[in-house]
RNA sequence: GGCGACAUAGCCAAGUGGUAAGGCAGGGCUCUGCAAAAGCCCGAUCCCCAGUUCGACUCUGGGUGUCGCCUCCA
């Protein structure tokens, strides 16, 4: 049962050996909070979670380290155009991101690093660097020699000469090479500082995340993970910061990347402004439906975002939820058999294969659809069934039931215009109760011209219910009624 | 221009050297006073060309196309 990934440095996909016995340590980069969190840092650390979740099913002891990059150069621009505090910025944009993280489910990290609570590792390391000849200071700051690290390129597959060419110097940067980058930046009037062998300042994006990594992981880690985007510079010039203070290599065994997502065919970037607040998307669909969209594609294939895809993916979880719960209500009046096993090898060894989720997803509906045929027929077990529909769903971080995946029609979501109050307010003959009384008087008016055989009586007063954007189905037992969704 | 990924039914999307999971949409049927919901059934030979092979969608070579990165970005 070997456990395999893409690996972006050695581009094949390679079995995961962790370091030290059954512990399996993780680095993700986390958000940088100069703007609001958007769905693509959904996916990503949507994927890293699932990721979490099943190394653990499977038995092995993660310990997963995610980063806030709580101060760089967008975030002083942000907090100067709001004339607010720059930690006002970090608390408002993290807490956002932290609130929805928390409403899709995704496991807080086992460390939280956050860059400026860690200055004294960074400075250390970046004095480290100087001291080693790896890094020298300018007026302006510190900067990495490029040209002393000779793998440089060797995860992003590049050539430094032709990085060179495309490369260019900031006016104010004084750098020895145009490929160097700044390690600490020192400060100009009015901007946050941290103390440094160089001066106040504040340190460059890079090596915050080498600095946090290596205190909290070790100088190697089995796993290090971000977005495609992140390849090149970021974790280019991670590489090299950490293997050249620690001598060793490779600083993460596998380098997992997840795709980026675009928004109706197009990319989606904070500098186009078409992104999508996750908040917003919070709004418009369930969150299980959100973990489900992504679940049912490949993480590092880049995904095309849609609320009509988003409403498909929907359909489909609220399909599989039916099966479970037919399931169980097949499951209710009968013995428990023992001699069926919830078996999720298959599903397990899916995920083992560099995270196929699809896969695992398809695998699970098709087995828990002839688990339904067949408990149909008194042939199979259904104990057994929701026993493994539950367990892998717990995986996958979806929940165990269509209401807590938040799918059944929200009833705050109930909003009737006054034309449509009035109308069936006249029909009720009621002028006080709450819409929702309201409408329950109507459906059951309706259902008594029903059971009367007064079918045109019936019809007119669903007809009514639907302009007033109420949908009543009628079952044996009696009428139910549920808001029409909009859009 | 450089580096990389991908190319499977209307759409989304798995997958194996031996004749292609699943979901959405669509069609048919059952149920129902009708409708809705639900259940059952139905669909592709896998971008093109050449090669390897008893046999390739799956391997090799070439081509075409789409996308991403190369500047801040999950």
């Amino acid at each position: 049962m070997a456990i395999r990934f893409f690996n972006s440095r050695t581009r094949r996909t390679d079995e995961l050996t962790p370091l030290r016995g059954d512990e399996v340590s993780i680095y993700v980069c986390g958000m940088t909070p100069n703007s609001h969190p958007h769905l693509g840092h959904a996916r990503t650390f949507l994927t890293f979670d699932v990721l979490r979740r099943h190394l653990r099913s499977r038995g092995l002891k993660v310990r997963y380290v995610q980063n806030v990059t709580d101060i760089d150069d967008k975030i002083i621009e942000r907090a100067a155009a709001d004339k607010t505090p720059w930690s006002d910025i970090v608390a408002r944009f993290y807490g956002e991101y932290e609130a929805c993280a928390h409403q899709l489910r995704i496991a807080d990290p086992d460390v939280l690093a956050r860059a400026t609570n860690e200055m004294d590792e960074i400075t250390a390391m970046i004095a480290q660097l100087v001291e080693l000849d790896k890094a020298y200071e300018t007026a302006d700051g510190v900067y990495f020699k490029v040209k002393s690290f000779s793998r440089y390129g060797e995860l992003s597959g590049r050539q430094i000469d032709e990085l060179r060419a495309g490369s260019r110097i900031e006016v104010r940067e004084q750098k020895e090479d145009p490929l160097d980058f700044a390690l600490w930046k020192k400060a100009k009037p009015g901007e946050p500082t941290w103390p440094s062998p160089w001066g106040p300042g504040r340190p460059g994006w890079h090596i915050e995340c080498s600095a946090m990594s290596r205190r909290h992981l070790g100088d190697q880690i089995d796993i290090h993970g971000g977005a495609t985007d992140l390849i090149f510079p970021h974790h280019e010039n991670e590489i090299a910061q950490t293997e050249s203070c620690t001598g060793l290599h490779p600083m993460a065994a596998i380098w997992m990347h997840a795709g980026l997502l675009n928004v109706d065919g197009q990319k989606m970037s904070k500098s186009l402004g078409n992104f999508m607040p996750l908040v917003d998307v919070l709004k418009r669909h369930s969150w299980a439906a959100i973990r489900y969209f992504f679940l049912q594609t490949g993480y590092r294939k880049p995904t095309n975002f849609t609320d009509a895809a988003l409403e498909a993916a929907t359909k489909g979880l609220r399909g599989l939820y039916a099966d479970i719960e037919a399931l169980r209500a097949t499951a209710g009046d009968r013995p428990a058999r023992s001699d069926r096993i919830a078996e999720a090898e298959e599903f397990d060894a899916l995920l083992d294969d560099d995270l196929n989720t699809a896969g695992a997803v398809g695998w699970l509906q098709k087995r828990l659809k002839a688990e339904r045929t067949a408990s149909a027929q008194r042939d199979g077990s259904p104990q057994a069934a929701v026993a493994l529909a539950e367990r892998c769903l717990a995986v996958l971080g979806l929940p165990a039931t269509v209401d807590e995946a938040g799918l059944t029609q929200a009833e705050s979501s109930l909003r009737l215009t006054d034309a449509a109050r009035l109308s069936l307010r006249i029909i009720a003959g009621d002028g006080h109760s709450d819409d929702r009384k309201l409408i329950d008087r109507v459906v059951a008016i309706r259902w008594a011209a029903r059971e009367a055989k007064d079918f045109a009586a019936s019809d007119r007063l669903r007809d009514v219910l639907l302009k007033s954007g109420i949908a009543v189905k009628d079952s044996k037992a009696g009428s139910e009624w549920t808001v029409i969704e909009n859009e």
